[in-house]
DNA sequence: TCTATTTTTTACCATAGGGTAAATTTCCCT
DNA sequence: AGGGAAATTTACCCTATGGTAAAAAATAGA
């Protein structure tokens, strides 16, 4: 859910040239798995079209999902990509979908040739903080109904593109009580 | 409660003198306030002694912490700092507490001159973004008396330094609860 | 278009945690 | 040390949401 102009299609393939940065791509089907749990995540992935799914499992084996991506965002497995930690999260193709696959070799290149990238960057982990930390406050302050409808007008397209049962776990409630929310609105 | 090497008391009294950023200090008593919500936040705090909490008030004018900091760590009131959105944050000394301030011009000014600033710091809010990405999973996955065991396993200092309230919101449930966990184990 | 599968809704009872209020304990201040 | 204020605990009932299970609706495949 996150774009920046700096990371955008048109920078990142002018600098795959410019820089020889061997960027590679890949294409996943509805459905599929871009990455999964236990395996390590070496990437950014820049998602040039389709929509993705982040979730894991909690200790029962359900799916919880922890995020969405559309179009010209830019997401990744923080806790395996910067810190090396087991991965935990799984990212689901919910549409045919098709990512820039950028590695921290890469994206050190960038940083060395283009003055700006790390304060870019910094700018972009800056506003994943605040989203994060927003919904918390949010859910330390909101009914069910009430993290529902700002998702709602926020951001609707997710309920053309995600399942209920996503939803309902973005939102930490069950899928049944997302069903009867929605019936008395 | 985030500490960086890079930001260090030592680092940043050695690029005062070094590159003339003219920091200045600021000192609050225990119970005082360090910033106000509607009041613009212009800084970077740097705790050099002391203990702070971040907190915001709901709609029915209760207290919610958002965070603790403690000494060596940095802390600010992100929506206000880089977006220059109103500050809705409170700060509160709950010790005598000393701050060095730092603005974004003398910010810029070591980033400018220190070569990995802007890479540490981007470090420094990915380490913010997957914490509260964490806390999250926490309340999504976790029952109160799991996050409050994990609170006192992770931060057992906090119990010294902040009231039960202080805690109970910041766990997201009411004081009354609170107890009645502390109760039962 | 029909059928099988998946998704969503509905219904029922169970429970974690909230709200109010009062009692108790702890902490300050003089 | 004593008294007043603040913090914490306890008790009561209430409500939002969870869990299980089954029905209904929607979707996809042949």
């Amino acid at each position: 859910m996150f774009s920046t102009k700096f990371l955008s299609a048109k920078n990142l393939l002018h600098w795959n040239i410019e820089l020889d940065l061997n960027l590679t791509n890949r294409t996943v089907k509805k459905g599929e798995l871009l990455l999964e749990a236990g395996y390590r995540c070496d990437y950014f992935y820049y998602v040039l079209k389709g929509f993705l799914r982040l979730y894991y499992l909690d200790l029962e084996g359900n799916q919880v999902t922890h995020w969405f991506s559309g179009e010209e965002a830019v997401v990744t497995s923080p806790f395996s990509f910067f810190r090396k930690d087991k991965n935990i999260l799984f990212i689901e193709a919910l549409e045919d979908t098709e990512v820039l696959l950028i590695t921290s070799e890469q994206f050190s290149i960038i940083s060395h040739k283009v003055k700006s990238a790390d304060q870019e960057i910094r700018k972009l982990f800056a506003e994943f903080a605040m989203t994060f930390s927003r919904r918390i406050m949010d859910i330390h302050t909101k009914t069910a109904d009430e993290r529902y409808l700002k998702l709602m007008t926020e951001h609707p397209y997710l309920f053309q593109k995600a399942k209920l049962s996503h939803i309902a776990s973005f939102l930490g409630i069950t899928q049944q009580s997302l069903s009867r929310i929605r019936k008395n609105i």
